[in-house]
DNA sequence: CAGTTGATTCGCT
DNA sequence: GCGAATCAACTGG
């Protein structure tokens, strides 16, 4: 009794606020890292989000992961150690950015969704002219964007000793009722199981990240 | 405000 | 060759 029992590091042994996120923060079941990871921040550079929607990967048994049709060149990362990025291209256009989480081979990761940037905001306007604040971060493309995160920064340690990369646990508590989840957006066919469970993670009552709509076809009108 | 559509490169089959 | 863990512009209300 003797020690103040916190519940946010139930299930995961957190790091206290502010400090920063040790590969064993990493190295745990990616649906525990991933809420974990809400309200963290994420400094590249100049550039600090604070991170406010996740979603989780789970390895090569989940159809809607990369990892999924086994290792290629591109998700080897994904089946290393915990605390790499894994940033891809997609959409001809866009770089994504994940970290790796779970045990080695497993190949679990946490796609970084949206964030609020909170430090650097000179450079992170440079790099998002013309395009409201608000927008900066919302969504994944965007996000690394303004971090700056492109195919080169795929395989880099956010544990690693340079620090350019890092992870830092939030400022202060994050409570739990403010953690919402949903299922995942954009994943196509996601199969089974995959659809039933909310792999997302996000913070409500933020302006970072948009309300959760589910799609509704409208029955379009037919000129004919 | 919200729904639709074109853009454009890479990775894998 | 096809489809993609998306975005920004444009449409109509």
């Amino acid at each position: 009794m003797a020690g103040q029992q916190d519940p946010s590091t139930q299930g995961l042994s957190g790091p206290r606020l502010g400090e920063r996120l040790p590969r064993s923060f990493f190295a745990e079941d990616v649906l525990d890292v991933a809420p974990a990871l809400l309200g963290c921040f994420l400094t590249v550079g100049p550039v600090t989000v604070r991170l406010t929607e996740v979603e989780a990967y789970a390895g090569e048994s989940d159809p809607g992961s990369h990892a999924f049709r086994g290792p290629t060149p591109r998700t080897q990362v994904m089946f290393g150690r915990a605390g790499h990025l894994y940033v891809y291209f997609t959409y001809g256009m866009h770089w994504c950015a994940n970290v790796v989480t779970g045990t080695e081979g497993h190949a679990s990761a946490v796609l970084l969704r949206a964030g609020e940037v909170v430090g650097g905001e000179r450079v992170a306007a440079g790099r998002r002219d013309g395009i409201p604040r608000r927008d900066w971060t919302r969504g994944p493309a965007r996000l690394a964007t303004t971090l700056g995160l492109k195919g080169e920064d795929s395989g880099a340690d956010t544990c690693g000793d340079d620090g350019r990369i890092a992870f830092h646990a939030a400022a202060s508590h994050v409570p739990a009722p403010l953690i919402r989840t949903g299922p995942r957006v954009g994943v196509s066919g996601a199969g089974g199981d995959a659809e039933a469970y909310p792999w997302r993670f996000w913070l409500a009552d933020e302006p970072s990240v948009s309300a959760y709509r589910p799609a509704k076809p409208r029955p379009r009108r037919t000129p004919s």
